[in-house]
DNA sequence: ATAGGTGCAAATGTTTTGCTGTCAA
DNA sequence: TTGACAGCAAAACATTTGCACCTAT
């Protein structure tokens, strides 16, 4: 049964009031504000145990490996590629895709995920 | 200026007949059998430039990183849980959604990518 | 009391890089 | 001839894991 140390709450925390879609080492420079003494280990497991009860999700789409986003809910990012900032797309969704999907493939769908690459506003003016 | 090394040409040639999208480990091997001597390292940097010019892929979508495709057309994947394949998804392609996402978040984009993660058929019939 | 969790450090796996020699143009 | 590229090995990262100790329940 699992119980709720202060690292896991600490790491959550982090997650969910981080925008910028934090990568794990970053996770551990915040959370060690707050606990000196964690180590990386104990980042690195709670970010797999957050992710395998759906409570955070691992950002992947072209070159944004490895970065966490505590908002749970089906959503969609933005990569630029001149700063390297990822941003949540909101209020676009497709959920009848995957049932398209699964009509030509034959698979049964559990999940899909979107990502964008392209040049943010304020590169752009620049 | 760029020379076409014999190496590069193996491992062009072996993605673009290996459908089951290799790692770059994968290619190494396979290019091994028609150059032994071939280095890890040099089928990274191939890789990485063939990558650069867009006639080669990594593929990317939450667990599939490090998969390589030697089709450099715009196309979805589709991962099984269960067993691991990456399959290619056909004729299915939104090319308005960018539009749209440009729409609402100001970016200029450049590329999207989607990928479906499921069970397929063939772990599902057992 | 005890199972789950932590810190630490070592191990692992992947990708990059420096260097020297080689080869395509 | 020469600059791009290869092979090799070391380095650099990122992530995982074993172990002994700690702590919620």
């Amino acid at each position: 049964m699992r119980r709720k140390s202060r690292q896991r709450k600490v790491i959550l925390d982090v997650l969910k009031r981080t925008k910028t879609h934090p990568s794990a080492e970053c996770v551990y420079r915040e959370a060690k504000k707050v606990i000196p003494n964690i180590s990386l280990g104990t980042v690195y497991r709670n970010l797999k145990l957050l992710q395998s009860v759906g409570e955070v999700s691992e950002i992947s789409c072209e070159g944004d490996e490895g970065r966490f986003d505590g908002n749970p809910h089906l959503h969609y990012h933005i990569t630029c590629r001149q700063c390297g900032k990822i941003k949540d797309v909101e209020d676009i969704l497709f959920y009848n895709i995957e049932k398209k999907v699964a009509a030509v493939t034959g698979f049964k769908i559990v999940n899909h995920c979107v990502g964008f690459q392209g040049i943010c506003p304020e590169c752009l003016n620049k």
